[in-house]
DNA sequence: AAGACGAAAGTGGTTGA
DNA sequence: TCAACAACTTTCGTCTT
């Protein structure tokens, strides 16, 4: 669903490979930064988490937002106009369920706003688009009102439904990022992860290890070349089936590697593997794999003849 | 001296009986 | 529920630049 192109990013400058995503928006996977809109309407106007100024702003009815408990629409047990006409027995129990549903309610939209607020202030941390927080912001809602929230750190589930939300907008953030940004340990992220998206059916494509490339490309300032030469050498890859099964982070940055070397902007293994967040013996691992099965090696030799006689020549 | 390389042992998670 | 298993990590010694 997701094209990805190269694109100079005007807010934080690097260049980036861009995303349109579902939603027709092109967002810079690197700062998170909506370019483009496209559509209609998604995004801007909701910033507000009080009920009482969302019915001022929000259009009639539709879209529903994530970002309010409710979504908001919700039930109500009967107006108290309604309860006025009845007599004082069938008042008394309407007035109980009412209370009732007031407490539940509270309950359920306190745990939401706290919620909210800490979902906000991890993905403003992670620089996430406003869409994904949308879309974790539902994950989160529908996982308090499935109870799943039970025996878990309201904190834990927030991470978990931000990492959903990351992966099925294709702009991901690994584990170890959440973990640091939520300061969450990085296994209860990922078991509250699973456990979400499993109950509440989240359908998450396997992350593709390409979304990974602009981000750690501009950490380690790569120019556009090498960072187009690492997704030519990871979709060979994919070809090559050398993908499946690997953790896409080592993958990614393996391709990157190589693709730096080539371009005669080597980085070091231990440099690419830290803002990977991998060790280097994974990326020499993949970096062998990718040599080996992609015929590279020549390409690799060539590569860095040319770029030795390169440097000869800058001497004279 | 730093980086690259590879072997060996350990860890956490998945899978299948 | 347990054991086998693959991917990844940690650690460490050796080679290369």
């Amino acid at each position: 669903m997701a094209s990805n192109y190269i694109k100079k990013c005007p807010e934080c400058g690097s260049i980036n490979l861009m995303s349109r995503d579902e939603r027709g928006e092109i967002i810079c996977k690197d700062c998170g930064l909506v370019i483009e809109e496209r559509m209609i309407d998604f995004g801007q106007e909701w910033r507000e988490f009080d009920s009482e100024s969302a019915d001022k702003r929000r259009r009639t009815g539709a879209p529903i937002t994530a970002t309010k408990f409710d979504g908001g629409l919700g039930t109500s047990i009967g107006t108290d106009a309604d309860i006025l006409k009845l007599n004082t027995k069938s008042k008394n129990k309407y007035m109980r369920l009412q209370k009732w549903q007031h407490r539940i309610s509270t309950a359920i939209e306190r745990n939401l706003k706290l919620a909210l607020a800490e979902l906000k202030r991890v993905s403003s941390f992670l620089k996430l688009p406003n869409p994904v927080l949308e879309d974790a912001s539902e994950i989160y809602r529908q996982a308090v009102q499935r109870g799943l929230v039970r025996g878990r750190s309201m904190e834990s589930v927030v991470s978990g439904a931000l990492y959903a939300a990351c992966r099925r907008h294709e702009i991901p953030r690994t584990l170890d990022e959440l973990a640091e940004a939520s300061g969450i340990d990085k296994k209860e992220i990922g078991r509250t992860y699973r456990f979400i998206t499993r109950e509440l059916g989240v359908r998450i494509l396997p992350s593709n290890p390409v979304d990974y490339i602009p981000r750690f490309s501009s950490e380690l300032k790569l120019n556009a070349e090498t960072q187009s030469k690492a997704v030519e050498i990871l979709e060979m890859a994919q070809k090559a089936e050398l993908t499946s099964g690997r953790g896409p982070t080592g993958i990614a940055a393996a391709s990157l590697y190589v693709a730096a070397v080539m371009n005669n902007e080597k980085r070091t293994q231990r440099e690419v593997a830290d803002v990977a967040g991998v060790t280097e013996v994974t990326i020499r691992n993949r970096y062998k794999e990718l040599l080996k099965k992609l015929d590279l090696e020549d390409e690799l030799k060539k590569k860095q003849k040319e770029n030795k006689e390169e440097a000869e020549k800058e001497k004279e």
